[in-house]
DNA sequence: TTCACATATTTCAATATTTGAATATGTCCG
DNA sequence: CGGACATATTCAAATATTGAAATATGTGAA
């Protein structure tokens, strides 16, 4: 419980920020490249890739090159559904 | 959208310290009194006021005393069903 | 090879968080 | 009132996070 408690105030961690937060919420529709998170959210490019080194870092997203651009995925499949409840319960008026 | 990821940002930060999160965690259940967190989490009595000041500073939590004793709750819906499905998802081995 | 595009890494100052220790406040009882 | 119990606040040092700026790396096309 205590060990649990640990790893799940890491994850929390990685998503208590606006930034990586909504990276995560395009993620759990589809995959997304860096230049599409970078113009949807309209945030510079260093710090996005700065924010998805920390999400791998966590192991939370993976990616793939594919030529010149990378595709960004969702990587725990324990983030999608707390994702999802966040949702539901602040972006649903 | 932009406002949503801010304010459950913000409730996400407070969840991610597992002494919080499993403060939070036995209020989901019921009403507890300082004394009963600080036992079942084995912690100090001064760690625990100081997390729940800071839970209640953010308001999700309050207090109502009760002779000396001190009873907390939830007291933001939204936290709920996020706490539950962290159980589900971290905690369902 | 060279250029332009797409992404990554490093660095840094400002700011915030973490936790323990000491101390303060509020309440009941005799 | 005075003492014991329950909880709260304050302080401070160590550590972590934030976000911007500069620079580096990898890739495809000419």
């Amino acid at each position: 419980m205590r060990d649990a408690a640990e790893e799940a105030a890491t994850v929390l961690k990685a998503l208590s920020n606006p930034s990586r937060l909504l990276i995560l919420c395009q993620l759990v529709e589809e995959e997304r490249t860096v230049g599409e998170m970078e113009k949807s959210l309209g945030l510079g490019q260093a710090y996005v890739s700065q924010q998805l080194a920390r999400l791998r870092d966590e192991g939370l997203v993976s990616a793939t090159r594919d030529g010149r651009l990378m595709r960004y995925r969702l990587s725990d499949p324990r983030v999608t559904p707390v994702i999802r409840t966040l949702y539901e319960q602040f972006c649903s008026q």
